[in-house]
DNA sequence: CGATATTTTGAGCGGAGTCAACTCTGGTGG
DNA sequence: CCACCAGAGTTGACTCCGCTCAAAATATCG
């Protein structure tokens, strides 16, 4: 029960994504994945896009020393799955229950200024996390982490966090238990609201990137 | 503290407003630029993508808390220039003496597979970037930017540091004491070697990832 | 309802930030 | 050629945020 209001929370997409997507390709077959399934491996070749149609994404890397990077969650209406080279570089798994549309692409005959679109938004994506990431206290990393939740999901109040602790607190560059302790305090300062562990409500918007010290 | 200005940097963009480069290789002007001095500017018009042709361009992003990220830095034989949206989101300035060679794009028109493994390139660099900005100790970052340096540059053991302490700091998320901190410990376990402030000689590539207690 | 995983909370410690003083470097002009 | 100087870099002392280890509380699922 708690699952199906995930997905259908997921399930709003903007009408730009459902554009820029849609022109990718003719009608894909939606494949499904449950929860923590792969969906593709670091090293694996590459050469397929991935629009998500329902669900959520994590994108990671597990580093030498065992610990693990998770460089980007992706919603409904987004697209995955850019290398620059022939192989992933990244791990990819559904979050929860997530549906993908597959969008094969074969070198040089399918590139158009919608690929190139998706490519650059990823680009600009990955220098927005690493304004985040960069130099913050945790309580400011996780507030920019929320706002963007938010605005990718389109509500800006209730936001849908299907991801655990452990995913946030790795994206982030931060521990399980920092990520709880922010949360905390945002609770007490009266600016979040937790509904349960996966629906956060934010009160105070503007106040989110603010506390720190 | 107040942080980024999420609002706008998340939009979805319409890929009309995508200003793409047609013609990579054409023979462009050599422009040169003095130290220090701005290519572009944060809210300016894109669509020019720029070749270093020698010296290095440092990326930044200005936060309205007054601190500074540096995104990326650019050497010989790189393309910068890469925007999702028409305007520019960062600053670009010469480093030091700089060698650019412009590539005046036209919207929508001929876009080449170069161009999208250029931009798909950017976009692996930054997600590469994140990696090492979210890794737990300051030692380890400086060694990882070290060896990517090295790396890019072609020589494995003499790097060329053309950017300050300052640079090395906002682009890995730390302040200059720490950097310098580091460089020094490094230098005491014997692993890097200091010719001059801007010339550094990697004795023990293999350590450089390791040291962090 | 019990078993297990996830999350929260607590206590203590260490690494990076802050503030400050000092040293080094490179450039300028006498 | 050298003295001077401003900026860059280094080092030190101290503080505090976030990590670690540990335990309690809560959620999830069979």
């Amino acid at each position: 029960m708690q699952a199906l209001a995930h997905t259908q929370a997921f399930q709003t997409v903007p009408a730009s994504h459902i554009h820029a997507a849609s022109i990718l390709n003719g009608p894909g077959a939606l494949t499904t994945y449950s929860a923590d399934e792969e969906i593709y491996g670091q090293g694996e070749r590459a050469g397929t896009l991935y629009e998500v149609r329902y669900g959520a994404v994590r994108l990671y890397r597990l580093l030498s020393d065992g610990r693990r990077q998770v460089v980007a969650f992706h919603f409904a209406g987004e697209t995955f799955g850019f290398e620059a080279e022939g192989v992933h570089s990244f791990f990819a798994e559904a979050i929860v229950e997530t549906g993908l549309r597959k969008v094969v692409t074969h070198a040089n005959s399918n590139i158009n200024p919608e690929m190139l679109a998706l490519a650059l938004r990823g680009m600009v994506r990955a220098q927005q996390h690493l304004l985040v990431v960069g130099r913050q206290c945790a309580t400011e990393k996780l507030g920019a982490f929320l706002l963007d939740l938010a605005e990718r999901q389109g509500d800006p109040d209730r936001i849908d966090v299907p991801m655990t602790r452990l995913d946030i607190g790795d994206y982030l560059g931060m521990t399980i238990e920092t990520v709880s302790r922010s949360i905390s305090k945002l609770k007490a300062a009266g600016i979040l609201k937790l509904h349960s562990l996966r629906s956060v409500e934010i009160l105070r918007p503007e106040k989110l990137r603010q506390i720190c010290e």
